[in-house]
RNA sequence: AGGGGCGUAGCUCAGUGGUAGAGCAGCGGCCUUUUAAGCCGAAGGUCGUGGGUUCGAUCCCCACCGCCCCUACCA
């Protein structure tokens, strides 16, 4: 038998290791919180106690274990038993136990490693009197390990003949519930560990969304990108709108912002030589939580310097496409009642989806040419918002007076976006809400950007990017000029400063990856791609006995 | 922030204007190939919290708390 330990530690070296410490009296163990179920929790405590009067270390130090219960369910799961017993493989597997039945001298139990769960099959004859003791105090939740054989059961389940058995860790709490699982979303979110024991889905998901992040760190890396980290502590806040989180620095008696957005920094560093970077990391914005926002998000962020928004829109086909096929096996993608075809995407200006989403009851959509023209895209929200009141439909709000380009903006939101369900880039934004956008040579009113818009979200934001420091500050002190709640309040004086130094033209994007695994997961909620989204304190007796010891 | 929904045993859920039930988990007992194991027994609850109506409220009414959904906010 083999270990998988590379230090060539001896598999006796658990034995070779008896636990010798006094056994402590039970109100040692016992803990000074209490936890619901108390009675259960006082019960397993008690337990405890019996284990480590058998002889057992209550809290082990290791187990070196030779499969996991999910490497042999995959190996093994179709060897017929005959050829297991005269294999007779021999294994040390280690797992949460999370079934268990118990029939007079000899038992079944299922291990949970590695998201899979293996059967063993515990004999009192072959494991002996401790072993078997050990065995009755188990209970469902506890970390177990087990030495012996692969056979199958009479009904043919794959299971290990345990020889020997080893007490890894006591669950004091029980787990959820054992067939309708957990479902309180609530306690999902709250207490996600036990919601990742018993809903493999959920952690699937999270399995994927480490996978996803792998396959974007491949791409970039085989592009010749480098991997950076910029602050998330900004004297200024920039790069987007949004209102921030603020903080405050002792030592130097500033405050300080989270950082809402890292494309200020990363520019920066496009100035210093670095041409191709990118950084996966969370932005915070101190904003509304809904099922596609969450205050703490992760943004992948690259730039390219040499490179237009033509260049990246081409890339993200590519990318997106990609990414389907390596993730989910196909380039088309069930979301909710949805089919997304990544195969490839499909695109519009923003004027554009305006006219082709234009409701039929509104009368004659408006032209290109007539949401270009001054006070065109103003005219056709009013005629918008008059069909919308009277079919119910969502009508455009405009908060104070607008110019032309936040009109086409507003009134895109407001009638496209949802609609915007097969992967959809949707580009050349007006320069009014594209502050950091370089605008098209033969139509200053327009920029070089574009979204990306999948299921109706918004999953990608790329430009040309915008490095005439003249233009810059000009429209920096414009958006300060404004005001309002997410404009920059002051001037980040630095970034025009390096933008002086010579920024080659560059392209640069953000895409939200939490969104994306969304869509590549089937989740309805960012809630279900988050380990722990924001949720209010837990507040009550609970939480608060919990914290004052 | 506004609208809607939910909150009953540790978990998943029934239920009624007369102070509450099932399955699972837990506890005691029996059981050496079970898998929602089974059988026997005992236990488990401030029906989210606080007020009101009522002879009497878990149920009806009001407020509050928490969560979810929608809307708003949101580059």
């Amino acid at each position: 038998m083999r270990t998988r330990d590379a230090g060539g530690c001896s598999l006796l070296r658990d034995e070779a290791r008896p636990y010798t410490r006094t056994p402590s009296l039970l109100s040692e163990r016992i803990l000074p919180l209490q936890f619901e179920p108390r009675d259960q929790f006082e019960q397993r405590q008690k337990k405890l106690e019996q284990i480590q009067a058998l002889g057992y270390d209550p809290y082990p130090r290791e187990f070196r274990w030779t499969d996991t219960p999910a490497a042999l369910v995959e190996q093994y799961s179709q060897t017929p038993g005959a050829e297991l017993e005269t294999m007779n493989k021999e294994v040390r597997v280690a797992g949460r136990m999370v079934s268990f039945r118990l029939m007079g001298k000899a038992g079944f139990a299922h291990l949970q490693g590695a998201g899979k769960r293996i059967q063993i099959y515990v004999k009192k004859d072959v494991v002996g009197e401790p072993g078997f003791q050990l065995f009755h105090l188990l209970d469902l939740g506890d970390s177990i390990g087990v030495e012996g054989h692969l056979f199958r059961t009479k009904t043919n389940e794959l299971s290990i003949w345990v020889e020997k058995i080893f007490f890894l860790s006591k669950a004091l709490l029980p787990l959820p519930e054992k067939w309708h699982g957990l479902s309180d979303v609530e306690v999902r979110y709250r207490q996600r560990y036990l919601d990742l024991i018993a809903n493999a889905e959920s952690r699937q998901v999270f399995v994927t969304r480490a996978r996803i992040i792998q396959e974007l760190r491949r791409f970039f890396d085989a592009r010749g990108y480098i991997e950076v980290e910029t602050p998330m502590m900004h004297p200024i806040p920039g790069g987007a709108a949004a209102r921030p989180f603020i903080t405050h620095h002792n030592t130097l008696d500033i405050d300080l912002y989270l950082r809402i957005a890292p494309e200020l920094y990363l520019k920066r560093l496009t100035v210093g030589g670095f041409d191709r970077v990118y950084e996966i990391n969370r932005n915070f914005r101190n904003e509304g939580i809904s099922t596609q926002h969450n205050p703490e998000f992760t943004m992948l962020e690259f730039y390219e310097a040499y490179s237009n928004y033509r260049d990246l829109m081409d890339m993200n086909e590519q990318m997106f496409r990609l990414l389907a096929e390596n993730i989910t096996g196909s380039t088309t993608v069930k979301y909710g009642d949805a089919e997304l075809d990544f195969s490839k995407m499909q695109r519009l200006s923003m004027r554009e989806a305006i006219g082709k989403y234009w409701p039929a009851g509104a009368g004659q959509a408006p032209t290109r040419e007539k949401l270009a023209a001054p006070g065109g895209a103003q005219e056709a929200t009013n005629r918008y918002n008059l069909w919308a009141k009277g079919a119910g439909a969502p009508y455009a709000a405009a908060k104070g007076p607008l110019q032309d380009g936040q009109w086409t903006g507003l009134l895109f939101e407001t009638m496209a976006e949802d609609q915007l369900v097969q992967p959809t880039i949707l580009y050349d934004f007006p320069t009014d809400i594209s502050p950091l956008s370089k605008q098209k040579p033969e139509d200053p009113s327009l920029t070089e950007r574009f979204e990306i818009y999948v299921a109706g979200m918004e999953v990608a934001n790329g430009f040309s990017e915008l490095n005439d420091p003249a233009e810059q500050e000009r429209r920096f002190l414009k958006q300060i000029a404004q005001g309002g709640d997410e404009a920059p309040k002051q001037l980040d004086a630095d970034y025009i400063r390096a933008l002086c130094h010579g920024m080659p033209p560059t392209a640069g994007e953000g895409i939200g990856i939490d969104r994306l695994t969304m869509l590549l997961t089937d989740s309805p909620s960012i809630r279900d791609v988050i380990f722990f989204p924001l949720l209010r304190p837990e507040s009550g007796e609970s939480s608060s006995e919990a914290h004052r010891a």
